[in-house]
DNA sequence: AATAATACGGAATATCGATTCCGTTTGTCA
DNA sequence: TGACAAACGGAATCGATATTCCGTATTATT
C-alpha cells in the first residue's frame, strides 16, 4: 500500500525515519487534514498520558473532533500513533538535557534533571509505558528513546562523576533504569502525595558519592 | 449462583476470606478434583510468573493437563485466577518478613529482606502485575498485598530505623513504593545481567542512615 | 455392580476493540 | 463557480479471548 513501511526489524534509526516522515508529509496536506493532524496528537497525548495504551482510538478521535476513519488515515496503527506521540515527548526530554550540559555544576544539572523528568512524568502514563516498554511490543519506540536519552543522560552523568558528586560505579544505564523504576515507584504510591518527595530523596541519596 | 461472593468493596479483609473460602471448599471436592485444583494453581503460577496477565485460560489448562472448563469451574475468573495465584506468593512474602523479626541486627534484616524479595520478584511478572496494580483492575489483590506486606514491613522497617540502620524521615509506603520500582526497574534493564546489583546498591545506600 | 452425584473437555457463544471500506463532504484550482 | 482530488465519518468487518453450556466420563456410595 504505502512506501514508508520497510518496517525494519531493528529500530535504531526509526525514530529518525519517523519524524522526518511526519514533518515532510504534513507540507502536502491539505488545510484542514493539517488541523486535524494536530488535534489528533495532542488528544492522543493527553489522553495516553492520562490512561495509557489502553485507551480506545475511538475516544481519542471523538475528543480530536475527527471520526475514526481519520486517525488511521493519519496513524495506520494504534501503535504508530503512539509512537508519534511518544516521539514528540522524547524530544522535549533530549533538549532539556542539552540544556543542563554546560550548567556550571555539574552535579547539580544531573540530580536536577532526573528530578526534573521523573516529576513531569510522574502523571504521564503514556511516558512510563514507552519507557519501560510493557503493554504492545513497541521496540521501536522503546530503543529510538533508549538512544537518544542514554546519549544525554551519559553526558551529563559523566561530568557529576568527574565532579565527584555522583559515586563512579554506575552508568547511564543504571540511571535510565531507576528513573523508570522511580516512575512507577510514584505510579504505585497514587495518593499520598508526600511519597514522591521521599522517593526521589533516596534516590538521589543513593547516587550520591558515598562518605566511606 | 454461589455464595461466597459478597465482593466486598473495600479489600482489608478479602485475602483472608478468599483463602480460607479456597482451603475450606478444597475438602468437599472429589480426589481428583483435588488434584487438578493444584496443578492449575501451578500452572498458572509459572505462567503469571513468566508472561504476565496476558497469557490465555486455555494455555494455562493446557499446561495443566485439564480443559478450559475445569479451570472455570475451580476459578470463574481469569481475574480470579490471578488473585488466588498471588495470594500464595504474598503468603510466602509475609511468612519471609515475619521469620526476620527477630533477627539481631535489625538493619541487616531490612537489607536482607528487601533485597531478597527484589532479587527473588525480579524474574515473575505476576508478582510485578500485582504489586504495580497494572493491566486488569485488581483493587483487591492490591489492597490485599497491601495491607499484609504492608504491616510486617512496617515492623521490619521500625526496628531498623531504632537500631539507627535506616534514615527515619521514610515510612512503610515509601519501601513498599520503592521495592516495586525497583522491580520494575530492574525488568526494564533485562538484558545486562549486572544492572539489578547496582540498582539495589543505590536503593539500600539511599536509605542508610546519612552521614551529614 | 449399579446408581447418583461430581467433574470433565472443549465446541459454541459473547464481547470488545482495532482496522477496513465506501458513500459523502470539503478544499483547491482553473 | 464547477469539477476533481483529498479528506471525512462511522457502520461493518475481523480477530482474539474470555466465558458458557451440555453431553460424556469419573468418582463416590449403596
Amino acid at each position: 500500500m504505502n512506501e514508508n513501511h520497510t518496517n525494519t526489524p531493528m529500530g535504531s534509526s526509526l525514530s529518525q525515519n519517523a519524524s522526518t516522515f511526519d514533518t515532510e508529509r504534513a507540507k502536502s496536506l491539505r488545510v484542514d487534514a493539517q488541523r486535524n493532524r494536530v488535534r489528533i496528537l495532542d488528544a492522543a497525548l493527553s489522553f495516553f498520558a492520562a490512561e495509557g495504551l489502553s485507551v480506545r482510538i475511538e475516544e481519542i478521535a471523538h475528543h480530536a473532533g475527527v471520526g475514526i476513519g481519520t486517525v488511521y488515515r493519519n496513524f495506520p496503527t494504534k501503535e504508530l500513533l503512539f509512537e508519534a506521540v511518544i516521539q514528540r515527548y522524547q524530544q522535549k526530554l533530549v533538549e532539556d538535557a542539552e540544556s543542563l550540559i554546560d550548567h556550571d555544576d555539574p552535579g547539580e544539572a544531573f540530580f536536577h534533571y532526573i528530578t526534573r523528568v521523573i516529576e513531569g512524568g510522574a502523571a504521564n502514563k503514556a511516558l512510563k509505558a514507552a519507557l519501560s516498554g510493557s503493554e504492545i511490543d513497541m521496540k521501536a519506540v522503546a530503543s529510538g528513546i533508549s538512544n537518544n536519552l542514554r546519549d544525554v543522560l551519559a553526558k551529563l552523568l559523566a561530568r557529576a562523576q568527574q565532579s565527584g558528586s555522583v559515586r563512579a560505579d554506575i552508568g547511564a544505564d543504571h540511571i535510565k533504569a531507576l528513573m523508570v523504576g522511580t516512575l512507577l515507584a510514584i505510579e504505585h504510591s497514587a495518593g499520598e502525595a508526600s511519597l514522591p518527595t521521599g522517593i526521589i530523596s533516596v534516590i538521589c541519596d543513593g547516587l550520591r558519592t558515598q562518605p566511606s
